[in-house]
DNA sequence: GGGCGTGGTTTGTGATCACATGAGGGCATG
DNA sequence: CATGCCCTCATGTGATCACAAACCACGCCC
């Protein structure tokens, strides 16, 4: 039946499934803003470009859209989803309550290992920011934030933000993109100089600040 | 190639694919808690039941795992999620953080045409707790609560809030099966009279107790 | 020159099949 | 009688195909 592309299978596949390694790929992808946002996608050349048949291309798609990161059309043509600007101050809404609960409970657990490592990424953020790296930003950023709400052992409330960032990540491609601004991530100092101090009202407010602020320019 | 469950297709299949019919069918039934925690699911079984072949119940499945509503084992097996105590205190903190702005969110815009629905719905509430329906309680309880938020003009954060309702259903039968009360919705009752009010503090805090006390016991 | 129908072509949907894997039951053995 | 092993069957994965609908572009007509 199918002669080629088998020998890549024969090993991968078992350990971790062809529509997964899709999965993974796009999501990655289009949450790094790597995607601009309507661009169109088709089953099939998500297939070539992976080397697998239309079936996993599909259930990534499907996943993906489930999340919200993809958006159908009625029709079920597949592009990433290009918001409008209700929606993107709800989702910053929905980041800033999420992303604050998540850093007030990551605070009783931050040791200085962790903020050690928080202020080296910052170390990268910035230079990002300096090399006008929309991708590298927006992927440092996240970090950022994702290595802080680790420590708030809280999966399931990471995994819903995760699926917020996943939502803007198209937008805010387009947004950061369009900022023509070389500032070093202040919020990010005002969240580790909380973390130092114990500061939890002073966390919040950072974090709803850094949040909120990229998403403000666009309604604003 | 295949006669059978042709004609259902003709009409239907172009309206609404069949892949989004298994979706939502399964969808109700596990956000109403017909389904108890841990029960094994395949796909083929799927597909006899609703006369379709593996191929769109792999997607509702995929799907419905993308939302936390399916637990896919590390083999591909399908299953309802059995959630850790652990667990189900961050799914009732996040319903209380997504539930909480929701409503106050609808403050605003609940006028005495809302609040009278809600009072019949919760009629309805009332009417089931003494039936002792659990399915019909939990499916009677949720449209309460989206009559509510639906006010919010949020659908994104409408649409968390329901992910969380979909990923506790199957639990949420297993707690108020075990749960013997005969109690009146008193956290309904609370919540209408901050909306008459005009209360938003009492509407938060009506929110949070109604949203946290079921999932309480169990973990207390 | 512009609006509209009509063809081909691309695209998603669903069915079916081959295959590998893992779970579960039955049998033998201690 | 309990325990461990093996075999069988059920199950998920991925590929391929047939089909219908939607999109796009070309050309026609006014």
């Amino acid at each position: 039946m199918n002669l080629t592309a088998r020998s890549s299978q024969d090993a991968a596949s078992a350990s971790v499934p062809a529509h997964d390694r899709v999965y993974r790929s796009l999501r990655t992808r289009i949450m790094h803003g790597e995607i601009t946002p309507g661009a169109a996608l088709t089953l099939r050349g998500i297939g070539r470009e992976f080397e697998v048949s239309m079936t996993p291309a599909r259930e990534a798609v499907r996943r993906l859209a489930a999340e919200g990161a993809l958006f159908l059309s009625s029709s079920g043509r597949v592009s990433t989803p290009e918001l409008s600007n209700e929606r993107i101050e709800e989702l910053a809404a929905l980041r800033a309550l999420l992303e604050v609960e998540l850093a007030s409970r990551a605070l009783p657990r931050a040791h200085i290992a962790l903020i050690d490592r928080l202020q080296m990424i910052n170390t990268t953020v910035a230079e990002m920011v300096s090399k006008r790296d929309a991708v590298g930003y927006i992927r440092t950023n996240l970090e950022f934030h994702r290595t802080l709400y680790l420590r708030a052992q809280a999966p399931a409330m990471l995994a819903m933000a995760e699926t917020v960032w996943l939502q803007l990540g198209p937008t805010m491609r387009a947004l950061y993109g369009r900022l023509r601004r070389t500032d070093p991530p202040q919020n990010h100092r005002l969240i580790i100089a909380a973390l130092k101090a114990g500061d939890e009202p002073g966390l919040r407010l950072a974090v709803r600040s850094d949040v909120t602020q990229g998403l403000r320019l666009l309604a604003g």
